[in-house]
DNA sequence: GACCGTTTCGGAGTACGCTCATTAATGAGT
DNA sequence: ACTCATTAATGAGCGTACTCCGAAACGGTC
């Protein structure tokens, strides 16, 4: 609400003065200490609000974890974003957008896999969480983007390509989810993870293009039989 | 423990009451209620044991869910790997085996999120999670052996092939588990999601064979240059 | 500047998953 | 049959995320 001058209300700057120290108070003691052994009762104190009011600045702890790195989030996809427009070769441009996420990532892992989980699995109306999911859309447009683009550049039937590149992006934020999910927990040790994703998107890649390769009304590709 | 004369004894006899008592009562609580709405305290009321007995069968409530789900995953996964031998299409085949799991997973959405969750973010020691993990590896070996099967019948070249088996299987499992976690979640509402299931793994499958087809040393498929 | 409807705040209270100190049960040894 | 060490069971208690409703602050109106 603003005042007939045009001014905002002592209400509304008391308000963005709370949300500012909740912001920091949540964004250090996170950084501090990892996720977990964080209770929103010291997120209320380092704040100096009350432990009811966080819960009018963010509905849940997980909430406030998605305020947080979706700053994060967002700074590391414009970097990737930037940084991919150099690159010609659609796999590396491709590498190129997923990069930072991937170095961002690396700052605090236990943190990263929360944010993962809380994308994922929050409920539904929570604006935070909606916030990190339009985050996760505009990644995927981005991929499709500079496949459509190789595609067009190699002369590729453009319509088709959008659908096999919505597609393709879909797989490769799949991909990276899980990778981020398992950096945690653990589930493939044995691999580099960062080579498997390279090689995972390479692959997807391929089958983008391939798709659009044979491009006879039949699908392609299928079992030719032995003879 | 035995006794010497072979027969359990009592107290192994009493455990393994209890343990089925409780798989049955988290079991039915679970169908009846869905996961969230079903309190620990019910449980152990329903299984006749004290509230502290629970978490001596599973260390947690996400893994009393994973008990009991652990036997539908694995039910699916062989209807599916039995499914999947009859199709000699690769693209069939992959589909035939991820489709008991996605008919599973449809009968209750809710347990089914919920079961995508701690299978990725339990903790790591937890023993019916790594159980849910080994059933992932298994399902990610059937796809992958469906896929080396189909390019040794191309005869292609079989070392390549399974590494690049490896990761299509992988990037299919993580497809899957997104759609899984999306159900109930709701992120991307608009499509289909077992045509747009299907329409990914074609995609990979094609990745798959294409990056075979163009075998020779350096990696194919880069940007030709526009000359 | 006094009044009043509306919005925000506060912090004790609640629900629930999980723990832990204590007790009970079991079976091996004698 | 009795003892004793070991293991299982118990349930009151704890920590913590989150709620709820009375109180306070605010801003528009006269």
């Amino acid at each position: 609400m603003v005042t007939p001058s045009g001014t905002p209300g002592r209400r509304d700057r008391n308000m963005q003065d709370k949300q500012t120290r909740i912001f920091a108070a949540a964004a250090s003691l996170f950084a501090e200490k990892g996720f977990e052994r964080v209770t929103t009762q010291q997120i209320s104190e380092r704040a100096d609000v009350a432990a009811g009011t966080l819960f009018r600045y963010a509905t849940s702890k997980g909430e406030l974890l998605m305020m947080v790195y979706n700053q994060q989030f967002r700074a590391a996809l414009s970097a990737g974003e930037r940084e991919s427009r150099s690159r010609r070769d659609p796999v590396d441009a491709v590498q190129a957008v997923v990069g930072p996420l991937l170095a961002a990532a690396d700052s605090n892992v236990e943190n990263t896999v929360n944010y993962q989980r809380e994308l994922l699995f929050g409920s539904a109306d929570e604006k935070y969480r909606s916030e990190g999911l339009e985050l996760v859309a505009r990644l995927e447009e981005t991929i499709a983007h500079r496949l459509v683009e190789a595609a067009r550049n190699r002369g590729l039937d453009e319509r088709q390509a959008e659908d096999q590149a919505r597609h393709a992006s879909r797989s490769i934020f799949a991909i990276l989810h899980l990778i981020l999910a398992r950096a945690f927990t653990g589930a493939h040790p044995h691999n580099d993870p960062e080579a498997d994703l390279h090689a995972q998107i390479d692959q997807i890649v391929t089958g983008f293009f391939a798709a659009l390769d044979d491009d006879r009304p039949a699908r392609g590709k299928r079992e030719p039989g032995t003879s």
